[in-house]
DNA sequence: GCAAAAGTGTTGCTGTTACACCCATGG
DNA sequence: CCATGGGTGTAACAGCAACACTTTTGC
């Protein structure tokens, strides 16, 4: 209650100073399975961790994000970015009083390695190993980044279901059946290729049609889309019922 | 791409210092109006603006949040808090770089007057006011605070759909009406009183029986419920559909 | 009794599920 | 021709909107 709590007004540096970061919990599709990307940290703490970093002075938080993104996953046109968090525990990094602003990236999978322009070493990690149980393949990440990562993956699940964001996901131009293993991934369950089809197809503004096909999923061609106009899915796509 | 780029791990006072304040959107249902808590500030800039205040150096966000909650309006047991989202624009304050965290509350209309034991006058003003069209009662708020109020009463809307956390609105005890009138305020619409009574008692652990009746709301006898264990509501009720 | 509000029954609509079936390609 | 996946039709079912109707109080 001593001099913190005077009302603002006074100068500046009378209040406690943060380090203020950024971190991004980039998602995409690999191989049937949802993966995050993470860089080896050089510095201590060392292990697995977040790309991210510090906001510059005179830059907005989403700017740091996208800087970030450029520079430490090498994506400049991510599918789609939001904010997700912000955590801020005392003691969340043992050096100092740091609050980080995750965000969360949506990606397609992408042809190029992504290596960054950033010299640290970057990975694609399976999410299934931030569940609750079995750690197999990846030790614990840095800080509380195991945390951001299990809120992330969590908010992607349920963005699936009342936005048309599967497609950040995609490659600019994809076939239904792409968009469908992409939200089966993302869910882990299967969906119903027939009802599936009928719903995306038949929501007005979801998917924008080329007129061109594509027969690299095999059997009979399929038709290319690009993302629709629509913002919101009403009503939802809900990944439980069945 | 100077100092600022460096992997973090050396001297602290080497990255940009932030303040970090908490800002509250609290909401409540009065007079069948949804109405947020706002102060009068006594510095520059003047005029309205949320309640809400700096972090101090130890202190966890959330903590914060309820601190502030407590000093600025008196409340200790908030139907509900959620972290809202951050805001960081470099210039949304004009006299130092500050990123705020913002929170989320849902509160029961209070019988006693929120006064709070700061000296700032508290205000309950109607959310309409923050619509995009008519500002005739309210002057905008100082900062950013009108993005904010706009993004915690859309936050409010949609739980409303997902969770059972209308019933934060309402006093312990409360009957299957007064929760409707709650979700006919914050969404702005008329809800047919026997499907939402049977929607939602209908839930399982939506609602707990208390097993008493009141009279308050006139006419026939009403059960008194409290809050169930119900966490998500699946399938959601939406708000749109008439 | 009458007004008011609580609560139940019922019907039709909307959207989903499950699955039979046909279409168009590569081999 | 056959395997593979794309796409359509359709019937059963779940949940919801609309609304007639009964119940229980205050006055």
């Amino acid at each position: 209650m001593a001099d913190v709590d005077v009302p603002p007004g006074y100068e500046p540096r009378e209040y406690p100073p943060f380090a203020v970061t950024v971190d991004l919990v980039v998602l995409t599709v690999q191989d049937d399975r949802l993966v995050v990307l993470l860089v080896e940290r050089g510095e201590r703490p060392l292990g697995l961790a977040l790309p991210g970093g510090f906001v510059r002075p005179d830059e907005d938080l989403v700017d740091a994000a996208r800087r970030e993104l450029r520079e430490e996953a090498g994506l400049s046109a991510p599918g789609h970015l939001e904010q997700l968090g912000t955590y801020g525990a005392p003691a969340r990094d043992p050096r100092m009083r740091v609050v980080t602003v995750a965000y969360l990236v949506l990606a397609p999978d992408l042809p190029a390695p992504v290596a960054g322009t950033d010299a640290r070493a970057a990975r694609w990690v399976p999410v299934d190993s931030f569940g609750q149980g079995q750690r197999d393949t990846v030790p614990p990440l840095a800080f509380d980044h195991d945390e951001i990562v299990r809120d992330g993956v969590e908010r992607a699940r349920s963005k699936l279901e009342y936005t048309p964001l599967g497609a950040a996901f995609c490659p600019r131009e994809f076939t239904v059946a792409e968009l469908r293993r992409v939200y089966e991934t993302v869910w882990g369950r299967t969906l119903d290729p027939r009802n599936f089809h009928r719903k995306v197809t038949g929501t007005a503004g979801f998917l924008t049609p080329t007129g061109r096909t594509t027969t690299r999923d095999g059997g009979r061609p399929a038709q290319l889309y690009r993302v629709g106009s629509l913002v919101t899915l009403y009503p939802p796509m809900l990944r439980q019922g069945a």
